[in-house]
DNA sequence: TCAATTCATTACAAAACTGAACGATTATCT
DNA sequence: AGATAATCGTTCAGTTTTGTAATGAATTGA
């Protein structure tokens, strides 16, 4: 019945090969200087620029306190900065500066070489299979496409 | 080339997952009024029995005095005990109680559940599949067995 | 027998997170 | 229009974690 004990079921083999990627793609963007929250923030903004830091806030589930130290991190840099609507001069709208992309670049090609690393192994064919399970699963289970929930620690 | 540019790659997916399962998992052992972390070290206790508390804060990645404190909460509810070494009284070595081992039982019956639940939608074949593929993943990472780096964190 | 090492525990300082409060701006209601 | 309520970003204080170093008991090795 049960196929590998040793190693525990797909439940708990999925749980700690998450957080086993999560921390290794956090070693990866931390020679670019980035936290894992930074990284997950400047995704978001790129994907969605122009949101408000409240709708951020809730999209990346954590404390509007929170995201303001993330972003006057972030600002400071240079990679991205507050824009007064002039329609609602209560919000300031996100957008990722001429650097910050080319930072979001770099982001994007750690994380490919990231999973790379972490597929090594298995050929196209398996990945895609992989891919296709892991897809399901999300989609089952409402995932929110594109942010991860872990990010919200350092 | 890129299958599902909406939700991510696969690394990323996995990290998403896991953290998704890591806190489904929290839910479920909170309701035998356990933390994530306590319920890993009944784990460790449990599948090695008599490990003195150094050797299971290294194999945990936790510091030393870190786990003092979830080994005094846990005993003091009965579910595992210190007993001194006769032939080394400087260690303790770790080992459930009675009611330690009818807890560990309950917690399996949680993991059961929980994995079930998670992979809803997957037919025996494509569990087979994910098991393995997953299992080939982590040997392939060097991921120890059983231990969850996670579950350092409440 | 004395010094050095190991184990468990305690004490302490540093960091992180949360929730409430605050000014500024806008929306709503009469 | 005017007054009140709600929203946005920000700050602040209080609480809770977290890792490092110091302590005492016990063992090992010279």
């Amino acid at each position: 019945m049960v196929i590998s004990t040793s190693r525990g079921g797909s439940a708990f083999l999925l749980a700690q090969l998450g957080a086993h990627a999560a921390t290794r793609f956090g070693e990866r963007v931390a020679e670019l200087d980035l936290t894992l929250p930074q990284t997950g923030l400047l995704r978001a903004v790129a994907t969605e620029p122009g949101r408000s830091q409240q709708a951020l806030a809730g999209r990346l589930g954590m404390p509007a306190s929170r995201l303001v130290a993330l972003v006057d991190g972030l600002a400071e840099r240079g990679l991205l900065e507050r824009r007064r609507n002039p329609d609602d001069r209560r919000l300031h709208a996100l957008h990722l500066t001429a650097t910050g992309e080319e930072m979001y670049g770099r982001i994007a090609e750690a994380a490919r070489a990231h999973e790379n690393d972490l597929l090594e192994g298995l050929d196209d064919a398996e990945r895609g299979v992989l891919q296709s399970l892991l897809g399901r699963i999300a989609e089952r289970q409402g995932m929110t496409p594109g942010v991860h929930p872990g990010y919200k620690r350092a």
